[in-house]
DNA sequence: ATTTAAAATTGATAAATATCACTTTTTCAA
DNA sequence: TTGAAAAAGTGATATTTATCAATTTTAAAT
């Protein structure tokens, strides 16, 4: 694998390194000390952008996309966080201002952590402090190899890219032995891509001619990741 | 303005959070017990993504590109560092290899301090780690704004955006009273851009017919910044 | 100042992507 | 189970962007 290569495949299928993973109990127990838990349904909005940062959220189960919304009203999603991911910290770190959306995908529960906990616990760990540290460098290496891609990379591309990641996140969906099936909203799909839903359409059209994937609704299941990689990784 | 709005402009003429700055002398002087200057004409590599990472880099004055490079071995720009900017501290703090390239555009000095002056460093000043917390999630929020702009804005629009920064930067090149020049390849200017070439040079073109810019050879000198921002900002 | 190689520019055209108007399918609540 | 409403899918077309093949200009070295 070329050093220089786009994205080689291992750093497509990210998931945020574990922030709260291992962390020793009473660290743990002094983020907990107020912490509370909620259920979201599909498409709740967990905090927005630009709104006051009054504390972490902790992924419990179920699935949320981080987005952007311009002028017009167009979302543009930049991430999809998975089970057992920490999100909203940044704003906690920089300017106490979410830099982007959250919504739940699908129903999930995520617990809340407020911003003091958070800092205090910060504060006297230095292991958190690490992990911290390491989680946004490599965020920030993942960041720059999407900005790449788009900026460098066909849709069909960036496409085939979005599905190889989010079978990685819907495998935690599956039954042991049940096929894994995306389960996304052409919109969603669309803003994760950035193109216009008719053009992923078409693509997903294109890739069951190709035998890469076949679709039950809405629902997308991947019938030859090697393709899809091939397809991914070349011009 | 609008807080779902894209890029508030104060987000465009994003610097790096300063790091070193105002840093306790102890802590500075930890730091530079080994370090190194060296002057890098321009186009020299400073370091290589994939590389091993041996330390950290300072610009004591110049310009930096730092870009990846496609298996067809078309650059993208990811950001230019200006002078006072540290680079390729992500590499020590995840995984010790860089995640890019950084290049001079200029001729400019560049301090080295290896890996483990900084980790001493970094162990034993809880400022310079709430620095780098900060500056790494002010990032973050910097770089999604971008991924936004490349997956939504078209080319004129980003060319838009990319003045405004770039003419930011070349502030500190400009004497005072004098008018704000910028400096830069069409080439390096279309990485930036994520575009071809030749469409920079029709929309810098068309810039002109404008009235926004001028042209002296190869510099840019910006006319009109309020029109740059209104193309910027607007559909 | 002159040469010359590199960089920039231009025009024509091809390819990719976006948009619009519409039909069909799916989902979900009554 | 069925009937809207929402979402997905399709085809035609417009717009944007990329590519190719030149020519012209600029910058650097002699």
């Amino acid at each position: 694998m070329s050093i220089t290569g786009l994205f080689p495949i291992d750093k497509w299928d990210f998931q945020s390194e574990s922030i709260l993973a291992d962390l020793p109990p009473a660290d743990l127990e002094m983020l907990s000390t107020h912490k509370t838990e909620q259920v979201y349904k599909k498409g709740d909005i967990i905090f927005r952008e630009g709104a006051y940062a009054a504390g972490i959220f902790f992924v419990v189960n179920g699935k949320v996309k981080k987005y952007k919304v311009n002028k017009e009203g167009k979302e543009q999603i930049i991430y999809v966080a998975n089970t057992g991911e920490l999100i909203g910290y940044h704003a906690i770190l920089s300017d106490d201002r979410y830099p982007d959306f959250a919504a739940a995908l699908e129903e999930s529960t995520i617990a809340f952590i407020p911003r003091e906990d958070f800092l205090k616990t910060l504060g006297q760990s230095s292991l958190l402090n690490n992990r911290l540290l390491k989680t946004l460098s490599h965020e920030f290496t993942v960041l720059i190899n999407s900005l790449t891609m788009f900026a460098q990379k066909s849709v069909r591309e960036r496409l085939a890219v979005q599905l190889i990641v989010l079978r990685e996140k819907y495998k935690m969906n599956a039954k042991p032995g049940m096929p894994i099936e995306i389960n996304m909203s052409r919109d969603d799909l669309a803003s994760l891509v950035g193109t216009a839903r008719e053009n992923v359409v078409r693509m997903l059209t294109e890739f069951k001619e190709e035998n890469i994937l076949q679709t039950r609704g809405r629902k997308i299941l991947i019938l030859d990741i090697n393709k899809l990689i091939r397809i991914a990784d070349y011009k």
